[in-house]
DNA sequence: CCACTTCCGTACCGAGGGTATGTAACTTCC
DNA sequence: GGAAGTTACATACCCTCGGTACGGAAGTGG
């Protein structure tokens, strides 16, 4: 599969440094047929960062549908997403190239029907739950999920990235309790 | 000016799509001299990139050292940030570009130099004081950057982004109150 | 004035993104 | 079941662009 392969490179050596006949190659086929199953480079990258938005939303929502309560689904989430980010391959696709390959308006569009979208309906629950503050809340998953990327990436340059996450995860639930009501 | 030059065209056609050609042709010389001054194409960018987050940390200072306390600097430097977020060419190069081009490594280290470093003497300054709760400053700094970036994205992203800033400043400001004492 | 360095231009190489074209296999429809 | 059209590749080629090699002019130091 050439999104497979494609994800493979992708992640271990970045989007620039990632021949479109290397994935072709890796994936058993040529640079014809990429080029017959996408219209170019940034178009196989677009299809692997949606699919790799697919994985970690699932996951989310997953481990927040767990949770017995609104808010502490809220807390989870943000965990598992810390979590998510000790993976250098998810770290290099969505947060690092990402943004860059696809802009910042595409890539949101994506995290819109994903990612954020799963932070959103977390938000928006634990608001109908009465527990969160009145404010804007697209503008506050925004920023929330701003913060836990750049934890994410914080986290991941450690020595001892299992080490850190505890004292990482404090500081964001800390963030996340100024918008308790 | 080769830097100035790669400012320009760096930040409004992107990293990728500006050859070091082009570059060196709006600075009035040629391939050989930019590779005379620079080792590659990416040690031109970071010049860019570096003297751009020299700016903005004069600007963050300047506008900090004209608050009455430390919580109101800290403040004053968040809303200034967002403003000049509102700069597409410091939106491209810095918040886009950036992580891409250089790694996330040499990001924060030239960010801990400049931005960062403000953020940071600014938490340290409201710690002093005693309006800062206790915690782990770095990942705090980093926490808040990082909302803040998204922060900036988000607003540059809207229709009239004049009108989105006091919605997503009061956002941001809510957040920093969670590091209140 | 002669060695040496700095600065910059010219010419070239090779990698890689993208295109054009050919062609099997497979589907559709009568 | 075969003609027509579509899908799924491969091959060959072009061209941009990052990077290198090299040459020469202009300053600099002794």
């Amino acid at each position: 599969m050439l999104v497979t392969a494609a994800r493979e490179l992708f992640g271990r050596d970045g989007y620039a440094a990632t021949s479109i006949e290397a994935v072709a190659a890796a994936a058993g086929v040529t640079k014809g047929a990429a080029y017959h199953h996408f219209r170019n480079k940034a178009a196989l990258f677009r299809s692997v960062f949606v699919e790799e938005q697919r994985r970690i939303a699932d996951a989310l929502r997953e481990a927040a549908a767990r949770e017995p309560d609104s808010w502490s689904a809220l807390l989870r989430g943000c965990r598992t997403f810390l979590e998510h980010c000790l993976n250098p391959v998810f770290r290099r696709i969505v947060l690092l190239d990402g943004p860059a390959v696809l802009g910042w308006e595409q890539v949101r569009e994506i995290e819109y029907a994903h990612t954020l979208r799963v932070l959103t309906e977390g938000m928006s629950a634990a608001a109908a739950d009465g527990v969160m503050a009145d404010g804007d809340l697209p503008a506050r998953c925004q920023l929330i999920f701003g913060a836990l990327c750049e934890a994410g990436m914080l986290l991941a340059r450690s020595d001892e990235p299992a080490k850190a996450l505890p004292v990482v995860a404090a500081e964001a639930e800390r963030l996340l309790g100024a918008l308790a009501r």
